[in-house]
DNA sequence: CTCGCTATTGTGGGTTTCCGCAATAGATGT
DNA sequence: ACATCTATTGCGGAAACCCACAATAGCGAG
């Protein structure tokens, strides 16, 4: 259940030694690794479908780390980051933290040490891509639903009762009804509770 | 809105010039400052019912500037932290941010930069507040459920049935009529939908 | 022991939800 | 022009919800 699709740790770092005994240090330990010399480059292979975990160097020629790493956000890609710094960079290190990278680490660092990161990163990621996978077809879902479906669902998420909702929209109660009746088929709930738990346990569903 | 009752900023280090320029710049600002000299005598008067946000050094004689914010958040008071420090300590500045804190400022700081940061710090803190007021509110509804109300609501929220619940507790399906009539009355909602929406409003109230 | 709180269950009945069957109408696409 | 999709509405009925009125029972507090 831990690994059955585990995915890759990307390394994007410019210096090549770095990058080797990094790929080589991941090997020993039964991690699957992958070396990118350039933020450039790895953005140009997105989206990676193994991405589990990106570590990536502060300082680059071209695109700098925290360049890098909003542009990967930018492109969809919510794998944890964990940055390396040769340079004790405190504002970047609280900058990058801030915008929502997993860890900051300065070098040297310890094998184990980040070897121990980089597991805890893909396991979060694992969870995450679990939450992603049902908020997704949760999305998907009420993408499906029409307009005025959404419409008649955000009302009968306050509680209002049909009768109300009809009143509200101008229609008759029969047509709530079967609106009603569409939405909950589409959003695979059997009532309007659980429809209400369902949609409030994968938030950022919003509007 | 902005300040009907902005409460104060506490600034903790045990330099007496830190803390007498700082509080001396927010005075200068029109914002209300506290100093105190070490993480212990602020601990000692807490709870604050006035703090919006906390300046913390990093380096202190007796506790440490991480050791006071565990303290403080143990007490809890949640206001957001600002850490300050003298030395470029990335290790420490990842270890606070993961940890909860609002931000992490090397000394020397720009006056503008720490006003800046604490009024952010600041506007957090009454965002936080009004959620938390809510959140309180509905939790003290929620502490007068009985725990035979409780159990029934954590099926009602999943959608089952009067007739279901009944059977799944095994009681009488009027039993449970009165129970989810109670809940809806303590709660404050007028059915189970609304209920629903509210209790997922306010996250962070589970089990 | 009596008071108060909670849990429990019935009866009867009004209200709301949910559905099948049927039909009209406008918008879109082939 | 014809098919498809969505919105609309009515009728009638089964199932579920909600509630007032009433009553029994156990448990801890005073």
């Amino acid at each position: 259940m831990t690994a059955p699709r585990p995915g890759r740790i990307h390394i994007i770092d410019d210096e090549d030694t770095i990058r080797d005994s990094l790929a080589f240090l991941f090997a020993s330990r039964g991690l699957a690794a992958q070396g990118w010399s350039s933020g450039e480059a790895f953005l140009a292979a997105l989206p990676l479908p193994d991405c589990a975990c990106i570590i990536l160097d502060v300082r680059m020629e071209g695109l700098s780390g925290p360049e890098t790493f909003n542009a990967v956000r930018g492109a969809g890609c919510e794998a944890p980051v964990i940055f390396l710094t040769g340079h004790a960079d405190v504002p970047v290190a609280v900058q990058s933290l801030k915008a929502g990278a997993y860890d900051f680490l300065e070098k040297p660092f310890n094998d184990n040490q980040i070897v121990d990161l980089a597991l805890k990163a893909m396991a979060l990621n694992a969870e995450r891509e679990t939450g992603e996978e049902a908020r997704r077809d949760l999305a998907a879902r009420r993408a499906a639903l029409s307009a005025r479906e959404e419409e008649v669902m955000a009302l009968m998420l306050t509680g209002s009762l049909n009768k109300q909702i009809a009143d509200r929209l101008g229609i008759a109660m029969r047509t709530v009804e079967v609106h009603r009746s569409r939405i909950l088929t589409k959003m695979g709930a059997r009532n309007a509770t659980e429809l209400a738990t369902l949609l409030a346990s994968l938030p950022q569903s919003d509007r």
